[in-house]
DNA sequence: CTGAAAGCGCTAACAA
DNA sequence: TTGTTAGCGCTTTCAG
């Protein structure tokens, strides 16, 4: 009421105390009506709510949490901020945490390459009341120091070797086969397949839903038309290059295990003077906004990453107000995108044109 | 040495208290160590710092900042986070956070549309040393809040009206001046102009560039050529969409304030069935990743976002270390960078062609 | 149903 | 140079 322009000492003006003197409870009481605490006369409830609302009360979360409470905030823990898997996931994220008034930390992984688990542990340690990774992440060393504290934490489009985590992740498996399926109605039988890093859960299981498909298709694996990457677009851009070049004979259609190395896939095929899709095909995985973007635009799998963000929220709160339930393991769809990256394999070109067998697939078409 | 795996009940295992104990030195001490105070004995020092290294010791920024200490912790407060723009700036936040050992609380604007000085109070209040606010925010409301506590914060590409803050930018008039200059070479004389919300300080600098630079073209400004946007990509569509439909003759050039609405722009051209550049020209501004994405590759104004981001960290804790330190005002070279969403003025197509000056502009051709 | 009091882990005077 | 001692604002027993 009397704050005449004195400079500012305190950073947080207004205080529990002072909503109890104006209310004329203790502050303990305060803070119980704040916190829900149910026996509280409703009289009380009132007067108080009445003081916090005139007094623009704000709740200071670090002493909140000190004391024991919950801080209300989150951490996300991302690769890194280049393109938009991160932000589309991130986007879900936001939208349930509103819900929920929940606040969001932001770390990105690449911050400590050298002692990541003493990042983690800092980050448990300190202000979030739980955790959610964003794959593709190194997980075991991250996963047991969260795992020995008890701290609530959800890993997003990444399994856990050990299945001991809570996981939200979409049909990875299934999808690499129906974008592998596809690719062989289209008249394709040299597929290559660019992997992510392998030590991912998820991207083992594309690899695993690729050879499933050629096996149902009766397409041999070739082992030299599969190549390990690690989802970025620069190794994506060498590997077809190189598969390109060194491979013979080359193939004609390429799935890259998520969008953005499909991106480096266009460019070293253009590169190389190849027509997409045309010359050759090309499929992504994940359908991050750019896909749409891209030319030719780009024929992919989609994975619902804003919904995986939102359902990844839900687990991690339901986790944080339950501690020690067991991990839970959400699987969400995906869908195959047909777009303008991939065509019919055309014999007439001056390739080695081998047992081409009649597809009989009819040739879909969407978006 | 001995946590015979009981269930945790603090959530902070090994405090300041710990190590003080395992060095043998009161706590205050370890305090002094771990805020870098000058006058500690070399000795001294090292022990504490031993025990921290061997305890595996992690600060908890909670409770430092409620001492009245630095919670290391700043604000991002952004928009939204659908397109790149932001997430370009972030990287570059990231980076400079990183080297000062920051983290991040990553903060949504459309979070409280109707209290939003309420929000930023409560942010401010809060664990954050300071705050970034991203363009295009509604200013006026939230930078009260913030001046009135004295509290430390940085604009990114937003000026404030009134001067009185500190802010990052880019040289807007310029940039869309040479933009709207190089249109004019190309031989367009009818080129519409798409703001960005004119709220907001940027938008209103690159639409006196363009003015400008129709003045020294010896163009007249049509008014029904500019119309404000909001710096979407719907906005953009739509935008774009009724003025090829009811402004006659049409605009042959099409500069959106940002590249988003020249996305925007691009659909709805295509959806009249004109071709980019041939019938229509589009430009954009900030060359997002995607400007290089779309087709045709999009010709826009650059600007330097990653930097953008360094340097209104930098200027962030510069005031957060020095309070009272007078705003400071950091603008940014942008830089035209031409690709293929533009082309010549063609005069053969069947439209009210008028007075078409010979320009004898250069055919500029990078990227 | 409500008040009193003990901290949460740390910083910042103030002494020593 | 170092130790002692208040709190920061809040949650949570424990008593009324």
């Amino acid at each position: 009421m009397n704050n005449a322009g004195n400079p500012p000492k305190k950073k947080h003006s207004v205080t529990i105390m002072d909503v109890a003197r104006a209310s004329g409870v203790s502050y303990a009481t305060v803070s119980r009506v704040l916190s829900g605490y149910e026996f509280v006369r409703e009289s009380t409830r009132n007067r108080v709510m009445e003081a916090v609302e005139h007094l623009g009360y704000v709740a200071n979360l670090q002493a909140r949490s000190l004391a024991g409470g919950r801080s209300q905030i989150i951490g996300l823990l991302v690769p890194n901020l280049d393109n938009t898997y991160v932000g589309t996931v991130t986007r879900g994220i936001d939208q349930e945490l509103v819900r929920a008034n929940y606040d969001l930390m932001l770390y990105t992984s690449h911050r400590h390459p050298g002692n990541e688990s003493l990042y983690v542990n800092a980050i448990a340690n300190g202000l979030t009341d739980g955790l959610l990774l964003v794959a593709p992440l190194v997980p075991t060393t991250y996963l047991d120091a969260l795992r020995e504290r008890n701290f609530p934490y959800v890993l997003i489009d990444q399994a856990d070797a050990t299945e001991n985590s809570s996981v939200v992740e979409a049909t990875n498996w299934q999808g690499a086969y129906e974008a592998t399926r596809y690719l062989s109605q289209l008249g394709h039988t040299r597929i290559a397949f660019i992997t992510g890093a392998l030590a991912v859960r998820s991207a083992v299981d594309r690899l695993r839903g690729y050879k499933a498909a050629l096996a149902d298709c009766d397409i041999p694996v070739r082992e030299e038309l599969v190549i390990e990457g690690d989802y970025q677009q620069q190794t994506g851009y060498e590997i077809t290059k190189s598969l390109l070049q060194s491979v013979d004979p080359p193939p004609t259609a390429v799935f890259a295990s998520n969008d953005l190395s499909a991106f480096g896939a266009m460019d070293a095929a253009r590169e190389c003077g190849l027509l997409i899709p045309d010359d050759i095909s090309i499929i992504g995985f994940d359908d991050i906004p750019q896909a749409s973007l891209v030319c030719p635009k780009l024929t992919t799998v989609r994975q619902p990453l804003e919904q995986m963000g939102q359902v990844a929220v839900k687990m991690l709160l339901e986790q944080i107000e339950h501690r020690g339930r067991p991990p839970q393991r959400v699987t969400l769809a995906t869908q195959l995108v047909i777009r303008d990256s991939c065509g019919l394999y055309q014999t007439q070109r001056g390739e080695h044109s081998k047992t081409l067998k009649s597809t009989g697939g009819s040739l879909l078409r969407t978006n």
